[in-house]
RNA sequence: UGCGGGGUGGAGCAAUGGUAGCUCGUUGGGCUCAUAACCCAAAGGUUACAGGUUCGAAUCCUGUCCCCGCUACCA
């Protein structure tokens, strides 16, 4: 590999509008801290930086939601996370934000200079605009009927019930969330980043990286160059955000992804006066750690500009993480789905390096892994507790015992002595060998295999039955048991920092480098040791209980919340009714639509006539256990061909909140071809 | 549907052409210094399925199925 004199490493900025959770911390802050600490300790000069992310329109609607602004919003998750984080141990050398000045500054000299130099296209288009409120409105502002399911209050940019994306000129009847009035059409100028014009030089550069990285990075990527990239809006119209430095452009802003990774800009100015070294110099190595809904913008886009740039340089590498899920369920902030860092800092004091350990060990590094409570304290038992803690514990217990704490001399040593110690180091190089693949599970499993080693070299050697007969050969044997609690208290750190400076307490040892890890020699003859204290404690069935207690109050809430948040829609009168014809028919043939994971193409007997109706319910009925069910039918709903089969008709289905139908169904039998009235 | 990632003993993962391995769990045994912790041993896999290439396939090729993300469809 490349010789680099200097590492930066950045961490994903965390957007600004809600707290922290484990889905965040195992994809991307805890891998990175571990990773920073680790060069750390190993000499390297590196900073890491991150900060939020407070710009774009999620958080003005928030601010708008709450009657706040959005300065307010920010502030709040600001503070939240940065002290969250501090307390979790996340070893930031900044934690920044992109409202502040410096900043603003960064940002605009940016965009500036990609202006000045014609990187970009400047194109006129018609959007919605306000007229009431003077402002246009993003997607997420304008509200109307989806054209596809008749939901009215879907977004400009999406309908939430239906889950199709749109265009806000799709929308029926839009209307603007800001006033209520109806928006009307008018150009705006924005200014759009090229990435077509870049695609051969990102190629060249991905093809490069491709042994390097991780195939889900880079098959993304490949992904995206073979579809062919587009030129990208760089602005908005918004009054939250960077202004966009240029005359004209009054209540235009840089649009968020491109002022958000400039944050990793912003944030080493503020850091440090040599921050050009960090970026401009061949000679860092700079690391992007991210979750996998960002890879398109830290290999393609961010990189885009920063090459139109000009003189700075590319990452080398990004090591994006898969997602992890809750107790099987997605995560998911607006459902509150998620382990909150903040409250687990709260309810579990002093137990950073149980989370750490839990979420590195089962990181989404390959695909999308799962956080369970019942695994976290199984890890918490049986691995920290069981195998590091018992060991530290057993070897310092037994040298109070038997020597008054006093690291005993090391005599002459048999093979198995020689050959455990010589196990040491070896661990230490696969550790760093998994480590610098960021192969994070892997590290952290080589550095229990020490601990592992600790106990078996005490079973295998039983100090406590020799003492009786040869105290002489117990001094060697705890001499060794020590050796390895030094440097475990070192090969651990990165993983788990607060643990290992307690054992660096215990044994009363500091400042061994990361090279000495494995070494013999760490802990002189004669040093004295302290006490000792448990390192990890127990987690009780009460505890988790608590916690899964906690979820199921959640999801219970969120049942309701959904069920009772269909708003009734505006009255009608009869003849509204009336005009829809509403018969019972039966099923009479059901099967599977090709290449449709979804649909079924219904045949149904309706009195009238025999038709065809093509349904999106295949995942929720078995075709085979349809026919002879009589359901309610739509009867004079316009044909329309959906995958090439005539619809003539649409099944009347009841939907509850979780997305489950049933059909709607006569109580009773009744003739084919009756009225529903 | 298209693109990408994934499917390996009960759970989580490793092994990219050469006897399928690790951690946890399970069962049996040992030990008692240690938080009933630790150590040893065993059971448990036709590597999603079906074909093919090869002396040899978890690994390469073809097809199918399933899961995740983005995407499409969902009257």
């Amino acid at each position: 590999m490349k010789k680099f004199r200097r590492h930066l490493i950045t961490s994903a900025l965390p957007y600004a509008n809600g707290p922290i959770h484990i889905g965040h911390l195992a994809g991307v802050y805890v891998p990175s801290d571990i990773y920073t600490r680790y060069l750390r300790l190993r000499g390297k000069e590196v900073i890491h930086v991150c900060g939020s992310d407070e710009h774009g329109v999620p958080i003005t609607i928030k601010a708008r939601q709450e009657g706040l602004t959005p300065r307010q919003v920010v502030d709040r998750y600001h503070e939240l996370n940065k002290t969250s984080f501090e307390k979790f141990g996340i070893s930031f050398d900044i934690y920044s934000r992109t409202s502040n000045a410096t900043h603003y500054e960064t940002a605009s000299e940016i965009f500036k200079k990609l202006y000045d130099k014609g990187e970009f296209i400047e194109k006129t288009t018609p959007q919605y605009y306000d007229e009431e409120a003077q402002h246009f409105l993003a997607d997420r502002y304008i509200q109307g009927t989806c054209p596809h399911c008749s939901n009215e209050s879907a977004y400009g940019d999406q309908c939430e019930k239906c889950g199709t994306s749109l265009n806000a000129t799709d929308l029926i009847n839009p209307r603007s969330t800001i006033s209520g009035s109806t928006p009307v059409m008018r150009d705006t100028r924005h200014w759009f980043l090229p990435l077509d014009k870049y695609a051969p030089f990102l190629k060249k550069w991905i093809e490069d990286k491709k042994k390097e990285w991780k195939a889900n990075v880079y098959g993304q990527c490949k992904s995206w160059l073979d579809q062919g990239l587009q030129p990208r809006a760089v602005s908005r119209d918004l009054d939250w955000g960077v202004p966009v430095p240029l005359e004209n452009a009054t209540g235009k802003v840089l649009y968020v992804w491109f002022d958000a990774p400039i944050g990793y800009i912003s944030a080493t100015k503020e850091l440090t006066p040599d921050w050009e070294n960090y970026w401009k110099d061949p000679g860092t190595r700079m690391i992007h750690f991210i979750g996998k809904d960002n890879i398109v913008f830290h290999c393609i886009v961010f990189p885009s500009v920063l090459h139109a740039g000009g003189s700075y340089i590319l990452p080398d590498n990004v090591p994006a993480n898969e997602f992890m899920n809750l107790e099987n369920n997605k995560i998911s902030t607006s459902r509150n789905w998620a382990v909150w860092l903040h409250e687990y800092l709260e309810e579990f004091p002093g137990k950073q390096d149980v989370l750490r350990y839990v979420l590195c060990a089962n990181a989404p590094e390959t695909k999308d892994s799962d956080f369970t409570w019942k695994d976290f304290q199984t890890r918490n038992n049986n691995e920290l507790v069981a195998i590091y803690g018992n060991f530290v514990n057993r070897a310092i217990v037994l040298t109070n015992n038997y020597f008054e704490g006093n690291v005993p001399e090391r005599g002459e040593m048999n093979e198995y002595d020689l050959k455990v110690l010589e196990e040491m180091p070896k661990i230490r190089q696969n550790l760093e060998n998994s480590l610098d693949q960021f192969r994070f599970r892997d590290a952290l499993k080589e550095a229990m295999n020490l601990a592992r080693l600790g106990n078996k070299y005490l079973a295998d050697t039983e100090p406590w039955i020799i003492f009786k007969t040869d105290p002489n050969r117990v001094q060697t044997i705890l001499n060794i048991a020590l050796q390895i609690c030094a440097s475990l208290s070192v090969i651990t750190e990165p993983f788990l920092p607060h643990s290992a400076g307690r054992l660096k307490q215990f044994l009363n040892i500091s400042g061994i480098p990361w090279d000495r890890a494995g070494d013999r020699e760490l802990i002189p003859p004669r040093h004295v040791i302290g006490k000792g204290e448990l390192l990890f404690a127990k987690i009780t069935d009460q505890e988790i209980d608590r916690q899964l207690n906690k979820l199921i109050a959640i999801r219970k809430m969120n049942e309701k919340v959904s069920a009772g948040l269909l708003p009734v829609k505006k009255n009608i009168s009869y003849e509204d009714f009336s005009v829809l014809d509403i018969r019972i028919g039966t099923i009479t043939k059901a099967e599977k639509v090709a290449k449709a994971k979804k649909l079924l193409k219904l045949t149904i007997d309706t009195g009238l006539d025999s038709r065809t109706v093509v349904s999106g319910i295949a995942e929720h009925f078995d075709p085979l256990t349809l026919a002879g069910r009589q359901v309610s039918v739509l009867v004079n709903l316009e044909p329309r061909k959906i995958r090439g089969i005539e619809s003539q008709g649409m099944i009347l289905m009841a939907e509850d909140a979780e997305g489950k139908l049933v059909f709607v169904s006569p109580g009773e039998k009744i003739a084919n071809g009756s009225v529903v009235k």
